[in-house]
Order: structure tokens, then sequence, then C-alpha cells
DNA sequence: AGTGATATGTTATATTATTACATCTATGGA
DNA sequence: TCCATAGATGTAATAATATAACATATCACT
């Protein structure tokens, strides 16, 4: 799970990457889908650091390696991985980032920071209780929660 | 200040309308910005319903009266009514909706109908107030929240 | 009226995302 | 093994959203 430390630019990010991309094999295992070497590297390219990328930030990567692919290339890799939940897209960037708790349930908020681009899902059960409260109370049936939050993270405050 | 009612299809938006066009006129003579034709009547436009809409959209409409105008006129727009806090985006859309509170400080999240695709903003003090406890305990320093919730309204649901 | 700041006009282009249809590949049953 | 078929990928085109750059016009103040 995402903790405070991991938030500090000197975590070691290696063991973030290695963690997303484990839990991936067994989210798409569980749920009985494939993930596909096309699906499988753009994850890891998503992976690389806490960075929201965009979709042709993306397909500038993966032309490195495959130079015919084109921008549904990635965009079919991104719903894939959003639908299993191995991805989320930063509504407020037209980005996406790795998801790192992608096993467990989780009610996060994002967190991203408009100078170092980095964007981290938190736990935020009790702000989610508190809009679930609040559904009710309008009698209004949420199915989907974005909760961004921009503004500046600990290492450039300052 | 929208309530419980006002979400009701029901409601009488010439209300919601004449209110959301006199704070407009407020809001700008206290911020010293002018409210031009362009800009009042893309407001219209906006509020004319509870719809969010797109800003092509929006184009649309104001073609038919200015046939000459460019997306960059309506964007123009946008911008000045987004900066003064007459019109909010729905970044889970890219759509805007006209506020309706705009004279008051507010912190609302926003309910948006998939089916009816009508949009409220509704005051949500006290998810604000966990989300920057949230932001305190990682050093976060927030400058800008989004919270968006994609459903099915009280209309819509049954 | 003259001046500077703000707003608008105009053209072009950048960025993000989807549609449509053809082809290939993995997988399970005959 | 071979076939049927669902799912995945290839390819081309285009849709939808948003901004840049620069010229001209209008407003507010002196
Ligand atoms: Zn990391
Ligand atoms: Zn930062
Ligand atoms: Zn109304
Ligand atoms: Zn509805």
């Amino acid at each position: 799970m995402l903790d405070k430390t991991s938030i500090q630019s000197s975590h070691n990010h290696k063991n973030c990457m290695q963690h997303a991309l484990q839990a991936a094999e067994k989210v798409c295992k569980n749920k009985g889908v494939r993930l596909t070497s096309i699906r499988k590297r753009i994850l890891e390219l998503i992976c690389t650091s806490h960075k929201a990328m965009g979709a042709y930030g993306l397909l500038d990567l993966y032309k490195q390696e495959d130079p015919k692919a084109k921008p549904v290339t990635i965009y079919r890799a991104l719903d894939f991985l959003m639908d299993v939940g191995l991805v989320h897209k930063i509504e407020s960037l037209n980005a996406f980032i790795g998801c790192l708790q992608s096993e467990k349930q989780h009610q996060t908020a994002i967190f991203i920071c408009d100078n170092c681009k980095n964007a981290y899902e938190i736990d935020a059960s009790s702000v989610y209780e508190n809009l679930f409260t609040l559904s009710q109370s309008l009698q209004f049936k949420p199915q989907k929660l974005t909760i961004e939050l921009r503004g500046l993270c600990v290492n450039c405050r300052y």
C-alpha cells in the first residue's frame, strides 16, 4: 500500500514498480483477462515514474520499440488497463498513472503536484463515506467518483 | 443557494437563470472586470439548463447569432468566466456549467447524471475539510480541488 | 484626442481521442 | 489436428477538444 514515505522523492521506486507489475499479473489472472505484451509494456512505461503520462507521450516512448504503433494502440491498451483497474486516468490532466493498489478494493484521491507532475493515489475512504452520505441525501446514485487535488507536493512546496 | 429541490426536474429554472445572471453582474462589478456582451451571452447560453455544455456545442449555438464566431471566441469567454468563478469546468466531461453560487465562497462537489447529463454543484465543505486534513498529513499544499460524482440523479435512477 | 491596457478578429495548428474495417492470434470443442 | 470464434491488433482516417500567434478594435483614463 502506498504510504506517506512513497511520496518522498527519495523513495526506492523499484519497489513501486515491481509491486505494480506483479499485482498486474495477479489481477489479470484472477479476472481471466489477458495481459498481452503490448498491454504489459504500456503499463511498464506508465509505472517507470509517478509522473502522470499523456497517451501521446506514451506513444512516443512505445514507438521507440515499435515504430509503427499508432494512437489507437495506446488508447486500446489504456482502456484495457483502466477497465481492469491497473491504470487510472487523471481527468484534470488528460493523463494516466499506474495504480499501486490494484489488488485491493480502494477508495482513493489523487494528489497531483503542479511543479514536479508527480501524482499519488492516496486512500481517502472517509472522503468517500462523506460523499456517499451526501449522495444519499440527494437520492443520487453514484457510480464513479473523481477526486483530484492539484497543488504542490512536499518536495516542491518550499 | 442550490438546495435539494433544485435537483428536481420540476424546479422553476427561470429562477436559477435569473439569479445566476444577476450574480454575474455583481461579481464582475465587485472584481472590476468587464462582463462584455460576448461573455454575458455565453454565460446565458450555459445557464439555459443544468446540462453540462461542451465548448463546441456552445459555439454552434452562438454561431446562430454570430456566424463568424470561432472556437477561440468561446474558449476566451469560458476562460474569463472560469477565472471570475461564474462557470466551472467538469473535467470528466470536458464540459462546462454555470455556477449558481458565484457570490459566495463555496466548496462544492459536482453531481453529474450520466442519463440526463444534468450537473449540480452541491456544497461539500465537510468533504473539503477532510481533504485538507489529509493534505496536511502529507505536507501537500492543495490549490485546486476537483470533486465529481458520475451516476444517476433522482429523476433518472428508477 | 491621445495613450495604454484589455478585448476581439482571424488564421492556423496542437493535442486528445475515436470510428471503421481488415487481419491476425489464442483458445476450446469437434 | 482442425475448425470456429472471440478477442486482440493493424491500418487509415477523422472527430473532438484546445491553444498559439499576431493583427485590429474598443474601452477607460488622462
Ligand atoms: Zn515510486
Ligand atoms: Zn512536486
Ligand atoms: Zn435550474
Ligand atoms: Zn438524470
